[in-house]
Formats: C-alpha cells, structure tokens, sequence
RNA sequence: GCGGUUGUAGCUCAGUUGGUUAGAGUACCGGAUUGUGGUUCCGUGGGUCGUCGGUUCGAAUCCGACCUGCCGCCCCA
C-alpha cells in the first residue's frame, strides 16, 4: 500500500476540540442573540446550481466561484478542441453546479422556491460554511462559515434599525468593542450622478472604499485610470474630507452637494431615518456615516454596513446591507431584504487575539474514573452513572493502565477531578475524590461527590 | 489571477565552501515507581530533508517546475 502523505486542500483548515469548543461558543452565543429577535433558522445546500450564483458577486465572485465537475463522463458532447473553446465557455458545458459564495443569493433563491410557504416579512438566519477560490492569507480562508440574519418583504427602516441593536448586543456580548459604519448606495449613485458620472457608480465605489487604506491621492489616480475625467474628481474632492467624526454634519453636506439628485436625496433621508431609529435604543456601538463605504458586492441597493474590531488590525468582521432586485432574478418582483453578516474566524481570532474567550469552556470534562481493572469496574460505573445523571459530564479511563498514565490522561485534558474507585473505596462503599490543581483528595459516599461538582 | 517569501522527526528548530550512517530540544512509548499526575533519571521507536526533475563522482545544501504556509496587490468575512 502507498502511503499518502496526509494533506487537505489549501485554505481549508481541521478543527482541534478545543477550537471546536471556542467556535461553538461564537455560533452559540449568534445563535442566541438571533432567537432572541425572533429570527427563524434554515440550511440550504452547500452546491447550488451555477446558473444561480453565476453574476451576482460581480467579476470577480464569478472568478472565485468553486464550480464542481459534473458526475460520469463530463466529456461527453463537448469539443474541448473547438476554435472557440475558452475555458469560461468548457467550464459552463463541464460543470453545471458550485460550492456555494455566499449565504445571501442562496437565501433568495429559497424564499422564491419556498413563497408559498413562508409568512411575510421572513426573518431568516442561516449559519453555514461558504467556498471562495481567493487566495489564503491570514484570516482568509477557502471555506469559512458565515451568521447571516436578513429581513426579506419588507421595505422599513426599522429593519435596519434592527440589524445594528442585534450587532451592537452581539458583540456585546464577546465583549469586543467595534466601530459600525453606514452608507447608502443611493447616496454613492447620487454622487455619481451630481459630478456627471451615473454610468460609473461601480468604478467610483471600488476606487472610493480605498479611501482610508491608500489615501486621498491613490484614490483619485485610480479615478483617472478608470476613465472619470478630471473635472468629475474635482468636483468629488470636497466628499472626501466630509464632516469627521460627526453623523449630523455629514448628513448636512451631503444634503447640500446632492439637492440636485432624487436618487441621492433618497438615500440621504434613508441614512438619516436609520440613525434616529438606532439614536431610540441607547447602543454602545458607535454608528458611524462612511462615505467611502462601498463594499464589493453588487445587489445591494440601499443601505450598506460594515463593523470593524477597534483594538484589532484585521479586515471587517461583519458587512450587509440592503438588496432590492435579488429574487427579481428568480423570477419574484417587490421584495426588499436587508440583511447582515458575521464572520465566524475573524471574530474567533479576535477574541483569541484580545483574550476574551471564557476559560470555562476549555474544561467540558468535569470528572475522571480511574479504572483499576477487572474486579472494580463496575464499582467505578456506578459512580460514573451517578455523576452522569446528576448532569455531570465525566468518564472512565477505559482501560485498566497504570495509574499515573491514567492520571496524565486527566492532566492533558484538563479534567479537573480524579475519582479512585478501588478496593478500598469498593469495600467502604465510598469514592476517592481527587483536585487536580490542588492535588487534595478525599473519600466520600458518592452522594456527597455529585453534590460538589454540580 | 499577479508579485515576493517559506518548507528538515508529531511540534519548535540546528545542519559548515556540496562529502560517508541528517542532529537537538520537546512530545510519544517503555523502565526506575503494580493505588496517585504536572519534577527527575535511563532507554526505545520515529525522517522518501514539501514533491518531481536537472547539475554533479556525490545534493538537505546548487538550478527549474509544481505543491503548501505566510506577506503585498486584486477582492473580501
């Protein structure tokens, strides 16, 4: 037999328990704090057909769509040798499905192919796994899980209102604090519009994000390079140094520059309206307007959000917004949604990096037995029942070993309780309570023991 | 997808101008110690030196390609 050198696939990683424990801690902690809103959870595959997730990230999404090969002979009927044989046009004919982007297109589809079923306005959340053929890098990975919340059939802005209470409580709750940053679409298609740009408002948001990284001049050469003329990034200059750190003030400018733009308007009384909603729920959160907040994916329409870690240089940890038309391509018109999602590594390597995961979650092991062979086995389980019933996660080593070997098990998993159950307890009809930390021990009916470590 | 960088035992790393049989610490297993762990001492096992090819009498060492991790770009959670 050849021996395979053990390996997987590069940005996919294994999970050790202990990094198990803490990412059940994040999705649990979401998972509680999205029930709490009255939030409804679904699954949907992880391959979806690529007719469904083909264009709706863009270029660059469709780029880093993972597309899976069609079973059985995938040659069958295709000319890989045609004249006019790119490898987008063979991919199409040789995979007809792929591994899933996102949360948020999969979601729309459902609720075009489920409407019949579901009452509306749906307040669905969905934590599960998403492939990108990005390149790895630190925080960065193939497959990642994503706690997306989304409001579908229903325009409010108290949706949106809703979405920042529910980031704000959940990291709250991490104990992580973050900055959480708005902006509006329309308020971007304004600004296209008000410098004579309309056609443009994709080129503008991708050159405009990179405000805060690259810088003001960066931004305005790569303007130049995507073809706005000079007299337009002129005009956009003063946008850039809008209102610092004050919402009202920046509301108040862009009010002046986009008087002239209805769609601009719009999202500006959007923004405005939002704020007021959030200004009623005392949050600890700063809610921030950022102009240059694009983000890349092209369905949304409205309102854009993005939260950031404040003691953490990483990218964001969580990003949504709101996306009018997306069941418009599966065939269902007049159905808003909103929505939001957050990063499961990231905020796992934010907690690692702050310190901020309970300890208590790195011993779910409360008790020992100690196996002393054959004749006290099953003196041990009856102990080992009592604890169990008493809700007392425990077990016995299951082998009768030497003692300290079993004793370095309970170290290395960090049980914090030995049990001996020997001879000599057997005949005494008592159990031999060990501390680990504190290496006391003493013998007690096992009553008295699963009273102690309840 | 583009540019840079990295890889030696399960883990952390030595390894001289290319030279015989590639080392250490740690972990593991066994023993000192058959009812007491986190300390100590002794011993065993463990390697296609990332993979494939090239140069050479000879390659962990030099060259090329690929793979993987990391960094920057693109993009993003």
């Amino acid at each position: 037999m050849t021996v395979v050198k053990p390996s997987i696939p590069k940005g996919t990683r294994d999970f050790t328990p202990t990094e198990m424990m803490r990412r059940n801690y994040i999705f649990d902690t979401i998972r509680s704090v999205f029930h709490k809103h009255a939030y409804l959870p679904i699954e949907t595959p992880s391959m979806e057909n690529l007719s469904t997730l083909m264009g709706k990230y863009g270029e660059e999404g469709d780029r880093l769509l993972f597309k899976i090969l069609n079973s059985g002979d995938f040659t069958q009927g295709v000319d890989f040798d045609a004249p006019d044989a790119s490898p987008n046009k063979l991919a199409a004919r040789i995979c007809e499905k792929g591994l899933r982007y996102d949360l948020t297109v999969p979601f729309a589809r459902f609720v075009v192919q489920h409407q019949n079923d579901i009452a509306f306005p749906f307040k669905r959340y969905q934590m599960q796994p998403v492939w990108r053929a990005d390149r790895p890098q630190k925080g960065r990975y193939r497959e990642f899980y994503q706690c997306d919340a989304d409001i579908i059939g229903s325009t409010s802005l108290l949706n949106e209102a809703e979405l920042v209470e529910i980031t704000d409580e959940i990291f709250r709750k991490f104990g992580i604090s973050i900055t959480m940053k708005i902006n509006n679409r329309k308020v971007l298609s304004g600004i296209a519009e008000v410098i004579g740009q309309a056609d443009k408002v994709t080129d503008l948001c991708t050159a405009m994000d990179k405000l805060d990284k690259v810088g003001q001049e960066c931004v305005c050469q790569e303007l130049l390079e995507r073809g706005i003329p000079q007299e337009s990034i002129e005009q956009l200059k003063p946008v850039f140094c809008f209102g610092g750190d004050n919402n009202d003030a920046k509301l108040e400018q862009l009010k002046q520059l986009l008087h002239t733009s209805e769609i601009g308007m719009k999202g500006v009384e959007e923004l405005a309206a939002v704020l007021d909603y959030v200004k009623e729920m005392g949050l600890t959160t700063a809610l921030e307007i950022d102009i240059t907040l694009a983000r890349g994916l092209n369905y949304y329409t409205g309102a854009i959000f993005e939260v950031k870690a404040n003691d953490v240089a990483m990218g964001s940890i969580s990003g949504g917004g709101r996306y009018d038309n997306l069941t418009g391509i599966f065939g269902l018109k007049n159905m808003s949604g909103v929505g939001i999602s957050y990063g499961a590594e990231r905020i796992y390597d934010v907690l690692n990096e702050l310190n901020l995961f309970p300890d208590a979650i790195l011993t779910p092991v409360k008790a020992l037995f100690i196996n002393f062979g054959k004749e006290d086995e099953k003196y041990a389980l009856r102990g080992l029942r009592a604890l169990r019933d008493a809700g007392i996660p425990s077990e016995i080593y299951p082998d009768s070993a030497k003692i300290g070997k079993q004793m370095n098990y309970a170290n290395a998993k960090s049980v914090p309780y030995v049990i001996m159950a020997g001879e000599n307890e057997r005949l005494s009809n008592t159990y031999t309570l060990k501390n680990m930390n504190t290496g006391e021990q003493q013998q007690l009916p096992i009553e008295e023991i699963t009273r102690m470590l309840l």
